[in-house]
DNA sequence: AGGAGTTTGTGAACGTGAGAACAAAACCGG
DNA sequence: CCGGTTTTGTTCTCACGTTCACAAACTCCT
Protein backbone atom coordinates (compact mmCIF):
# COMPACT_ATOMS: atom_id res chain seq x y z
CA UNK A 1 0.00 0.00 0.00
CA UNK A 2 2.72 2.96 -1.34
CA UNK A 3 -1.04 4.85 -2.05
CA UNK A 4 -1.30 8.05 0.15
CA UNK A 5 -4.17 9.13 1.32
CA UNK A 6 -5.36 12.50 2.90
CA UNK A 7 -4.63 11.40 6.24
CA UNK A 8 -0.85 9.49 5.71
CA UNK A 9 0.82 10.58 8.44
CA UNK A 10 4.45 10.89 6.27
CA UNK A 11 3.36 13.68 3.70
CA UNK A 12 5.56 16.29 3.55
CA UNK A 13 4.29 20.03 4.24
CA UNK A 14 7.05 22.93 3.66
CA UNK A 15 7.83 24.76 6.52
CA UNK A 16 6.45 28.18 5.04
CA UNK A 17 2.97 26.48 4.60
CA UNK A 18 2.81 24.97 8.30
CA UNK A 19 3.67 28.72 9.37
CA UNK A 20 0.65 29.89 7.34
CA UNK A 21 -1.48 26.99 8.06
CA UNK A 22 -2.13 28.73 12.20
CA UNK A 23 -3.03 32.45 10.39
CA UNK A 24 -5.63 30.03 7.85
CA UNK A 25 -7.51 28.96 11.17
CA UNK A 26 -7.60 32.52 12.45
CA UNK A 27 -9.06 33.98 9.34
CA UNK A 28 -11.14 31.04 9.12
CA UNK A 29 -12.82 31.47 12.68
CA UNK A 30 -13.21 35.20 11.80
CA UNK A 31 -15.47 33.99 8.70
CA UNK A 32 -17.43 31.51 10.75
CA UNK A 33 -18.09 34.13 13.87
CA UNK A 34 -19.52 36.79 10.96
CA UNK A 35 -21.74 34.05 9.85
CA UNK A 36 -20.14 32.89 6.57
CA UNK A 37 -20.65 29.66 5.35
CA UNK A 38 -18.49 29.15 2.13
CA UNK A 39 -15.80 31.39 0.81
CA UNK A 40 -13.30 30.95 -2.00
CA UNK A 41 -9.37 31.16 -1.98
CA UNK A 42 -9.74 35.09 -2.97
CA UNK A 43 -11.67 35.69 0.17
CA UNK A 44 -9.80 33.49 2.24
CA UNK A 45 -6.63 34.92 1.50
CA UNK A 46 -7.31 38.12 1.82
CA UNK A 47 -8.70 37.89 5.24
CA UNK A 48 -5.61 36.18 5.99
CA UNK A 49 -3.26 38.67 4.37
CA UNK A 50 -1.97 36.20 1.40
CA UNK A 51 -2.33 35.69 -1.92
CA UNK A 52 -4.60 33.62 -3.00
CA UNK A 53 -2.43 31.12 -5.26
CA UNK A 54 -0.35 30.77 -2.11
CA UNK A 55 -3.37 30.30 -0.11
CA UNK A 56 -4.51 27.19 -2.82
CA UNK A 57 -1.50 25.71 -3.08
CA UNK A 58 -0.74 25.60 0.52
CA UNK A 59 -4.45 24.09 1.24
CA UNK A 60 -3.36 21.18 -1.66
CA UNK A 61 -0.68 19.91 0.68
CA UNK A 62 -3.32 18.89 3.41
CA UNK A 63 -5.85 17.75 0.58
CA UNK A 64 -8.27 18.47 -1.43
CA UNK A 65 -10.99 20.29 0.68
CA UNK A 66 -12.53 22.92 -1.59
CA UNK A 67 -15.26 22.11 -4.60
CA UNK A 68 -14.02 23.61 -7.79
CA UNK A 69 -16.97 26.56 -9.01
CA UNK A 70 -17.88 26.84 -5.48
CA UNK A 71 -15.20 27.54 -2.76
CA UNK A 72 -14.22 26.15 0.74
CA UNK A 73 -17.06 25.11 3.59
CA UNK A 74 -15.68 27.14 6.33
CA UNK A 75 -16.38 24.60 8.94
CA UNK A 76 -15.03 21.91 7.38
CA UNK A 77 -11.68 23.44 6.06
CA UNK A 78 -11.28 24.69 9.90
CA UNK A 79 -11.65 21.26 11.10
CA UNK A 80 -9.18 19.92 8.86
CA UNK A 81 -6.88 22.53 9.41
CA UNK A 82 -7.31 22.26 13.01
CA UNK A 83 -6.57 18.67 13.14
CA UNK A 84 -3.63 19.03 10.69
CA UNK A 85 -2.06 21.80 13.32
CA UNK A 86 -3.23 19.65 16.18
CA UNK A 87 -5.16 22.28 17.97
CA UNK A 88 -7.91 19.69 18.38
CA UNK A 89 -6.00 18.05 21.24
CA UNK A 90 -5.24 19.37 24.60
CA UNK A 91 -1.87 20.42 24.66
CA UNK A 92 -0.36 20.71 28.63
CA UNK A 93 2.29 23.80 28.51
CA UNK A 94 4.66 24.94 31.38
CA UNK A 95 5.99 28.19 31.79
CA UNK A 96 9.40 28.80 33.01
CA UNK A 97 9.97 32.55 34.33
CA UNK A 98 6.89 34.77 35.69
CA UNK A 99 8.11 37.85 35.27
CA UNK A 100 6.19 40.54 33.48
CA UNK A 101 6.26 38.85 29.90
CA UNK A 102 5.46 35.38 32.01
CA UNK A 103 2.61 36.91 33.37
CA UNK A 104 1.54 38.30 30.13
CA UNK A 105 1.98 35.04 28.84
CA UNK A 106 0.07 32.99 31.54
CA UNK A 107 -2.76 35.51 30.95
CA UNK A 108 -3.28 35.44 27.43
CA UNK A 109 -6.45 34.25 26.28
CA UNK A 110 -5.03 33.41 22.65
CA UNK A 111 -3.71 29.90 24.45
CA UNK A 112 -6.24 28.36 25.91
CA UNK A 113 -8.31 28.56 23.16
CA UNK A 114 -6.77 26.59 20.64
CA UNK A 115 -6.10 23.86 23.24
CA UNK A 116 -3.27 24.92 24.89
CA UNK A 117 -3.47 24.32 28.98
CA UNK A 118 -1.09 25.83 31.23
CA UNK A 119 -0.52 23.23 33.76
CA UNK A 120 2.15 25.33 35.56
CA UNK A 121 3.60 28.30 36.14
CA UNK A 122 7.08 27.93 37.64
CA UNK A 123 9.83 30.52 39.15
CA UNK A 124 13.09 30.45 40.56
CA UNK A 125 12.43 33.90 42.61
CA UNK A 126 10.61 32.81 46.35
CA UNK A 127 8.77 36.24 46.50
CA UNK A 128 6.49 34.47 43.41
CA UNK A 129 6.58 31.36 44.29
CA UNK A 130 2.77 31.03 45.55
CA UNK A 131 1.39 33.82 44.02
CA UNK A 132 -1.73 33.56 42.02
CA UNK A 133 -1.48 34.09 38.47
CA UNK A 134 -4.42 33.63 36.10
CA UNK A 135 -6.02 31.59 38.64
CA UNK A 136 -2.43 29.16 38.53
CA UNK A 137 -0.07 29.48 41.77
CA UNK A 138 3.58 29.80 40.83
CA UNK A 139 5.74 26.83 41.65
CA UNK A 140 9.00 26.42 42.66
CA UNK A 141 11.42 25.94 39.54
CA UNK A 142 12.53 22.63 41.14
CA UNK A 143 9.15 21.02 40.71
CA UNK A 144 10.10 21.17 37.33
CA UNK A 145 10.68 17.39 36.59
CA UNK A 146 7.48 16.09 38.97
CA UNK A 147 5.23 18.54 37.35
CA UNK A 148 6.55 17.33 33.82
CA UNK A 149 5.97 14.21 34.33
CA UNK A 150 2.36 14.16 36.23
CA UNK A 151 0.66 15.93 33.41
CA UNK A 152 3.01 14.49 30.52
CA UNK A 153 3.97 17.98 28.88
CA UNK A 154 5.77 18.00 25.86
CA UNK A 155 5.79 21.87 25.40
CA UNK A 156 7.58 24.31 27.34
CA UNK A 157 7.62 27.86 27.68
CA UNK A 158 10.72 29.82 28.68
CA UNK A 159 10.19 33.59 29.65
CA UNK A 160 13.41 33.69 31.97
CA UNK A 161 16.12 36.11 31.66
CA UNK A 162 18.94 35.38 29.16
CA UNK A 163 21.49 34.01 31.96
CA UNK A 164 18.92 31.38 33.08
CA UNK A 165 17.31 30.02 29.90
CA UNK A 166 20.15 27.65 28.71
CA UNK A 167 19.98 26.27 32.43
CA UNK A 168 15.76 25.79 32.08
CA UNK A 169 16.52 24.48 28.18
CA UNK A 170 18.68 21.67 29.74
CA UNK A 171 16.46 20.60 32.41
CA UNK A 172 13.36 20.80 29.89
CA UNK A 173 14.98 18.77 27.28
CA UNK A 174 16.32 16.35 30.16
CA UNK A 175 12.62 15.46 31.99
CA UNK A 176 11.58 15.03 28.08
CA UNK A 177 10.37 17.84 27.18
CA UNK A 178 10.59 18.11 22.62
CA UNK A 179 9.53 21.33 21.89
CA UNK A 180 10.29 24.70 23.58
CA UNK A 181 9.23 28.27 22.83
CA UNK A 182 11.78 30.48 24.02
CA UNK A 183 11.06 34.47 24.91
CA UNK A 184 14.63 35.18 26.82
CA UNK A 185 16.88 36.76 24.05
CA UNK A 186 19.83 33.79 23.80
CA UNK A 187 20.67 31.37 21.56
CA UNK A 188 19.45 27.59 22.71
CA UNK A 189 21.16 25.03 22.08
CA UNK A 190 19.30 21.83 22.34
CA UNK A 191 19.78 18.10 21.16
CA UNK A 192 18.97 16.82 17.51
CA UNK A 193 15.03 16.00 17.91
CA UNK A 194 13.76 18.84 20.43
CA UNK A 195 12.44 21.75 18.33
CA UNK A 196 12.73 25.56 19.44
CA UNK A 197 11.32 28.64 18.43
CA UNK A 198 12.72 31.77 19.05
CA UNK A 199 10.31 35.03 20.01
CA UNK A 200 12.55 38.18 20.31
CA UNK A 201 11.11 41.38 20.46
CA UNK A 202 13.77 43.92 20.45
CA UNK A 203 14.78 41.45 16.79
CA UNK A 204 11.36 42.38 15.41
CA UNK A 205 11.94 46.06 16.28
CA UNK A 206 15.34 46.31 15.20
CA UNK A 207 14.53 45.27 11.75
CA UNK A 208 11.81 47.83 11.97
CA UNK A 209 14.67 50.32 12.21
CA UNK A 210 16.95 49.10 9.43
CA UNK A 211 13.79 49.62 7.31
CA UNK A 212 13.09 53.31 9.22
CA UNK A 213 16.68 54.04 8.37
CA UNK A 214 16.48 53.00 4.77
CA UNK A 215 13.26 55.18 4.24
CA UNK A 216 14.85 58.24 5.60
CA UNK A 217 17.53 58.17 3.94
CA UNK A 218 15.84 58.09 0.69
CA UNK A 219 17.64 55.17 -0.32
CA UNK A 220 15.41 54.50 -2.69
CA UNK A 221 11.87 55.15 -2.92
CA UNK A 222 10.51 52.13 -4.75
CA UNK A 223 10.93 48.88 -3.36
CA UNK A 224 9.35 50.35 -0.34
CA UNK A 225 8.38 46.84 0.62
CA UNK A 226 5.00 46.97 2.61
CA UNK A 227 3.96 44.85 5.27
CA UNK A 228 6.83 42.12 5.69
CA UNK A 229 5.58 40.45 8.47
CA UNK A 230 6.57 36.88 9.11
CA UNK A 231 9.26 34.70 9.95
CA UNK A 232 10.14 36.35 6.56
CA UNK A 233 12.96 33.92 6.53
CA UNK A 234 11.17 30.61 6.64
CA UNK B 1 30.11 57.76 -10.10
CA UNK B 2 28.41 54.70 -10.41
CA UNK B 3 31.20 52.88 -8.33
CA UNK B 4 29.73 51.43 -5.25
CA UNK B 5 31.23 52.29 -1.85
CA UNK B 6 30.97 50.34 1.17
CA UNK B 7 28.78 53.56 2.48
CA UNK B 8 26.29 53.09 -0.65
CA UNK B 9 22.49 53.68 0.72
CA UNK B 10 21.25 51.68 -2.47
CA UNK B 11 23.03 48.72 -1.34
CA UNK B 12 20.54 45.74 -1.37
CA UNK B 13 20.52 43.68 2.08
CA UNK B 14 18.66 40.74 1.79
CA UNK B 15 15.86 40.12 4.18
CA UNK B 16 16.90 37.17 5.98
CA UNK B 17 20.49 38.44 6.24
CA UNK B 18 18.28 41.81 7.80
CA UNK B 19 16.68 38.87 10.35
CA UNK B 20 19.86 37.71 11.35
CA UNK B 21 21.83 40.90 11.84
CA UNK B 22 20.30 41.60 15.24
CA UNK B 23 21.09 38.18 16.03
CA UNK B 24 24.90 38.89 15.31
CA UNK B 25 24.38 41.88 17.23
CA UNK B 26 24.08 40.08 20.26
CA UNK B 27 26.12 37.47 19.51
CA UNK B 28 29.25 40.36 19.41
CA UNK B 29 27.46 42.09 22.26
CA UNK B 30 28.18 39.23 24.49
CA UNK B 31 31.74 38.24 23.36
CA UNK B 32 32.10 41.64 24.00
CA UNK B 33 31.38 41.60 27.73
CA UNK B 34 33.35 38.40 28.41
CA UNK B 35 36.60 40.32 26.85
CA UNK B 36 36.50 38.45 23.65
CA UNK B 37 38.80 41.16 21.52
CA UNK B 38 38.66 39.43 18.27
CA UNK B 39 36.75 35.77 16.77
CA UNK B 40 36.72 34.35 13.94
CA UNK B 41 33.67 33.94 11.21
CA UNK B 42 33.12 30.03 13.39
CA UNK B 43 33.02 31.67 16.82
CA UNK B 44 30.67 34.09 16.17
CA UNK B 45 28.44 31.73 13.81
CA UNK B 46 28.11 29.39 17.01
CA UNK B 47 27.40 32.10 19.46
CA UNK B 48 24.75 33.11 16.69
CA UNK B 49 23.39 29.86 16.03
CA UNK B 50 23.82 29.69 12.71
CA UNK B 51 26.70 28.10 10.24
CA UNK B 52 29.94 29.77 9.50
CA UNK B 53 29.42 29.91 5.47
CA UNK B 54 25.70 32.11 6.24
CA UNK B 55 27.08 34.27 8.65
CA UNK B 56 30.26 35.19 6.56
CA UNK B 57 27.83 36.01 3.67
CA UNK B 58 25.63 38.15 5.71
CA UNK B 59 28.41 40.17 6.26
CA UNK B 60 29.56 40.27 3.32
CA UNK B 61 26.83 42.06 2.24
CA UNK B 62 27.49 44.99 4.70
CA UNK B 63 31.23 45.14 3.76
CA UNK B 64 35.02 44.07 4.12
CA UNK B 65 35.06 44.06 8.16
CA UNK B 66 37.43 40.85 8.36
CA UNK B 67 41.07 40.19 8.16
CA UNK B 68 41.63 37.08 6.58
CA UNK B 69 43.88 34.98 8.66
CA UNK B 70 42.96 36.57 11.82
CA UNK B 71 39.10 37.17 12.04
CA UNK B 72 36.86 40.26 13.10
CA UNK B 73 37.78 42.77 15.33
CA UNK B 74 34.78 42.61 17.93
CA UNK B 75 34.11 45.88 18.68
CA UNK B 76 34.97 47.01 15.30
CA UNK B 77 32.38 44.55 13.48
CA UNK B 78 29.92 45.59 16.52
CA UNK B 79 29.55 49.12 15.42
CA UNK B 80 29.27 48.39 11.43
CA UNK B 81 26.38 46.18 12.10
CA UNK B 82 24.69 48.89 14.97
CA UNK B 83 25.16 51.44 12.22
CA UNK B 84 23.91 49.28 9.64
CA UNK B 85 20.80 48.54 11.45
CA UNK B 86 20.09 52.07 12.54
CA UNK B 87 20.80 51.11 16.20
CA UNK B 88 23.07 53.75 16.87
CA UNK B 89 20.62 56.33 16.68
CA UNK B 90 17.73 57.12 19.17
CA UNK B 91 14.21 55.89 17.72
CA UNK B 92 11.25 56.84 19.87
CA UNK B 93 8.76 54.80 20.33
CA UNK B 94 4.80 54.35 21.30
CA UNK B 95 3.12 51.51 22.58
CA UNK B 96 -0.53 51.65 22.75
CA UNK B 97 -2.26 48.83 24.91
CA UNK B 98 -1.43 48.72 28.49
CA UNK B 99 -2.79 45.15 28.97
CA UNK B 100 -0.60 42.36 30.54
CA UNK B 101 1.62 42.51 27.48
CA UNK B 102 1.84 46.05 26.86
CA UNK B 103 2.96 46.12 30.72
CA UNK B 104 5.39 43.43 29.97
CA UNK B 105 7.15 45.55 26.20
CA UNK B 106 6.88 48.79 28.47
CA UNK B 107 9.24 47.24 31.43
CA UNK B 108 11.03 45.12 28.57
CA UNK B 109 14.70 46.51 28.70
CA UNK B 110 16.27 45.48 25.78
CA UNK B 111 13.98 48.20 24.08
CA UNK B 112 16.64 51.18 25.71
CA UNK B 113 19.28 49.46 25.78
CA UNK B 114 19.11 49.10 21.66
CA UNK B 115 18.05 52.83 21.03
CA UNK B 116 14.73 52.66 21.16
CA UNK B 117 13.09 55.13 23.66
CA UNK B 118 9.51 54.65 25.05
CA UNK B 119 8.14 58.13 24.63
CA UNK B 120 4.36 57.47 25.40
CA UNK B 121 2.01 54.74 26.59
CA UNK B 122 -1.04 54.86 25.51
CA UNK B 123 -4.77 53.10 26.07
CA UNK B 124 -8.62 53.44 25.71
CA UNK B 125 -9.62 52.22 28.93
CA UNK B 126 -10.04 55.70 31.32
CA UNK B 127 -9.11 53.05 34.42
CA UNK B 128 -5.76 53.19 32.90
CA UNK B 129 -4.87 56.64 31.91
CA UNK B 130 -2.82 58.41 34.76
CA UNK B 131 -1.15 54.77 35.78
CA UNK B 132 2.61 54.70 35.79
CA UNK B 133 4.18 51.94 33.88
CA UNK B 134 8.04 51.75 33.97
CA UNK B 135 8.29 54.90 34.75
CA UNK B 136 5.65 56.89 32.29
CA UNK B 137 2.34 57.93 32.50
CA UNK B 138 -0.18 55.85 30.46
CA UNK B 139 -2.01 58.91 28.51
CA UNK B 140 -5.55 58.58 26.98
CA UNK B 141 -5.20 57.21 23.17
CA UNK B 142 -6.58 60.52 22.05
CA UNK B 143 -3.65 62.14 22.39
CA UNK B 144 -1.87 60.02 20.13
CA UNK B 145 -1.71 62.53 17.28
CA UNK B 146 -0.04 65.03 19.71
CA UNK B 147 2.36 62.84 21.27
CA UNK B 148 3.53 61.53 17.60
CA UNK B 149 3.63 65.13 16.81
CA UNK B 150 5.88 66.34 19.35
CA UNK B 151 8.78 63.18 19.20
CA UNK B 152 8.67 62.88 15.63
CA UNK B 153 8.23 58.91 16.34
CA UNK B 154 8.08 56.99 12.99
CA UNK B 155 7.51 53.37 15.52
CA UNK B 156 4.52 52.39 16.81
CA UNK B 157 3.68 49.14 18.98
CA UNK B 158 0.23 47.86 18.75
CA UNK B 159 -0.67 45.89 21.81
CA UNK B 160 -4.45 46.21 22.17
CA UNK B 161 -7.36 43.17 21.75
CA UNK B 162 -7.60 42.03 17.62
CA UNK B 163 -10.79 43.90 17.42
CA UNK B 164 -9.01 47.25 18.11
CA UNK B 165 -5.31 47.04 16.22
CA UNK B 166 -7.11 47.85 12.67
CA UNK B 167 -8.85 51.19 14.12
CA UNK B 168 -5.24 51.71 16.13
CA UNK B 169 -3.40 51.13 12.85
CA UNK B 170 -5.19 53.57 10.59
CA UNK B 171 -4.62 56.67 13.18
CA UNK B 172 -1.20 55.79 13.37
CA UNK B 173 -0.68 55.67 9.32
CA UNK B 174 -2.89 59.22 9.39
CA UNK B 175 -0.44 60.48 11.47
CA UNK B 176 2.54 59.70 9.87
CA UNK B 177 3.74 56.56 11.79
CA UNK B 178 5.45 54.27 9.33
CA UNK B 179 6.92 50.82 11.20
CA UNK B 180 4.44 49.09 13.04
CA UNK B 181 5.30 45.94 15.45
CA UNK B 182 1.97 44.30 15.90
CA UNK B 183 1.48 42.41 18.98
CA UNK B 184 -2.90 41.76 18.63
CA UNK B 185 -3.83 38.41 16.22
CA UNK B 186 -5.22 39.86 13.74
CA UNK B 187 -4.12 41.06 9.83
CA UNK B 188 -3.48 44.98 9.42
CA UNK B 189 -3.99 46.49 6.56
CA UNK B 190 -1.71 49.31 5.77
CA UNK B 191 -1.13 51.64 2.75
CA UNK B 192 1.95 50.91 0.70
CA UNK B 193 5.20 52.16 2.20
CA UNK B 194 4.03 51.41 5.54
CA UNK B 195 5.94 48.14 7.20
CA UNK B 196 4.31 46.11 9.64
CA UNK B 197 5.65 42.91 11.38
CA UNK B 198 3.67 40.61 13.69
CA UNK B 199 4.45 38.94 16.48
CA UNK B 200 2.29 36.47 17.59
CA UNK B 201 2.40 34.07 20.58
CA UNK B 202 -0.56 31.25 19.71
CA UNK B 203 0.94 31.12 16.11
CA UNK B 204 4.35 29.67 17.29
CA UNK B 205 2.79 27.26 19.96
CA UNK B 206 0.81 26.14 16.86
CA UNK B 207 3.58 25.61 14.54
CA UNK B 208 5.60 23.49 17.78
CA UNK B 209 2.39 21.72 18.22
CA UNK B 210 2.19 20.81 14.39
CA UNK B 211 5.84 19.26 15.09
CA UNK B 212 4.54 17.29 18.19
CA UNK B 213 1.93 16.09 17.02
CA UNK B 214 4.12 14.53 14.08
CA UNK B 215 6.57 13.42 16.11
CA UNK B 216 4.04 11.30 18.78
CA UNK B 217 2.48 10.14 15.16
CA UNK B 218 6.16 8.74 14.99
CA UNK B 219 6.15 10.29 11.55
CA UNK B 220 9.41 9.85 10.51
CA UNK B 221 12.02 9.71 12.77
CA UNK B 222 14.52 10.91 10.31
CA UNK B 223 14.39 14.44 9.47
CA UNK B 224 13.57 15.78 13.36
CA UNK B 225 14.53 18.98 11.94
CA UNK B 226 15.75 20.29 15.52
CA UNK B 227 15.88 23.75 16.14
CA UNK B 228 13.20 25.39 13.38
CA UNK B 229 13.59 28.70 15.29
CA UNK B 230 13.60 32.22 12.66
CA UNK B 231 11.57 34.15 11.39
CA UNK B 232 11.04 34.41 9.10
CA UNK B 233 10.28 35.54 9.88
CA UNK B 234 11.37 36.53 8.33
C1' DA C 1 62.43 36.35 2.86
C1' DG C 2 59.65 32.47 2.10
C1' DG C 3 56.70 28.70 3.08
C1' DA C 4 53.09 26.73 6.07
C1' DG C 5 48.90 27.47 8.20
C1' DT C 6 44.51 30.24 8.88
C1' DT C 7 40.52 32.51 7.79
C1' DT C 8 37.87 35.61 4.93
C1' DG C 9 35.05 36.75 0.90
C1' DT C 10 32.69 34.97 -3.08
C1' DG C 11 31.39 32.22 -7.23
C1' DA C 12 28.70 28.29 -8.26
C1' DA C 13 25.48 24.51 -7.25
C1' DC C 14 21.49 23.25 -4.99
C1' DG C 15 17.07 23.38 -2.70
C1' DT C 16 12.92 25.75 -1.34
C1' DG C 17 9.27 29.07 -1.91
C1' DA C 18 6.33 32.37 -4.69
C1' DG C 19 3.50 33.59 -8.42
C1' DA C 20 1.47 33.06 -13.04
C1' DA C 21 -1.15 30.41 -15.82
C1' DC C 22 -4.09 26.83 -17.04
C1' DA C 23 -6.60 22.33 -17.17
C1' DA C 24 -10.02 19.83 -14.56
C1' DA C 25 -14.19 19.83 -12.15
C1' DA C 26 -18.05 21.59 -10.26
C1' DC C 27 -22.53 24.52 -10.77
C1' DC C 28 -26.26 27.06 -13.50
C1' DG C 29 -29.54 28.36 -16.91
C1' DG C 30 -31.91 27.16 -20.74
C1' DC D 1 -28.71 17.34 -21.78
C1' DC D 2 -25.32 20.93 -23.02
C1' DG D 3 -22.61 25.09 -23.30
C1' DG D 4 -21.01 28.86 -20.30
C1' DT D 5 -19.18 30.38 -15.91
C1' DT D 6 -16.83 29.93 -11.76
C1' DT D 7 -13.22 28.32 -8.86
C1' DT D 8 -10.12 24.83 -7.44
C1' DG D 9 -5.81 22.03 -7.77
C1' DT D 10 -1.57 21.67 -10.14
C1' DT D 11 2.25 22.50 -13.25
C1' DC D 12 5.85 25.39 -14.67
C1' DT D 13 9.01 29.07 -14.22
C1' DC D 14 11.53 32.32 -11.74
C1' DA D 15 13.54 34.39 -7.68
C1' DC D 16 15.50 33.86 -3.29
C1' DG D 17 18.13 31.68 0.28
C1' DT D 18 21.51 28.19 1.79
C1' DT D 19 25.55 25.59 1.47
C1' DC D 20 29.83 24.07 -0.57
C1' DA D 21 34.23 24.83 -2.02
C1' DC D 22 38.11 27.46 -3.08
C1' DA D 23 41.12 31.40 -4.35
C1' DA D 24 42.84 35.47 -2.14
C1' DA D 25 44.88 37.51 1.66
C1' DC D 26 46.78 37.69 5.97
C1' DT D 27 49.96 35.98 10.07
C1' DC D 28 53.55 33.39 12.03
C1' DC D 29 57.62 30.80 12.25
C1' DT D 30 62.02 29.56 10.66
Amino acid sequence: MTARSSTDANRVIPEATVARLPVYLRALTALADSGIRTCSSEDLASAAGVNSAKLRKDLSYLGSYGTRGVGYDVDYLRYQIAREIGVTQDWPVVIVGIGNLGHALANFSGFRSRGFRIVALLDADPELVGQTVAGVQVQPFDELEETVRNHDVAIGVIATPAVAAQDVADRMVAIGITSILNFAPAVLAVPEGVDVRKVDLSIELQILAYHEQRKANGAEPGPAAAATADGGAA
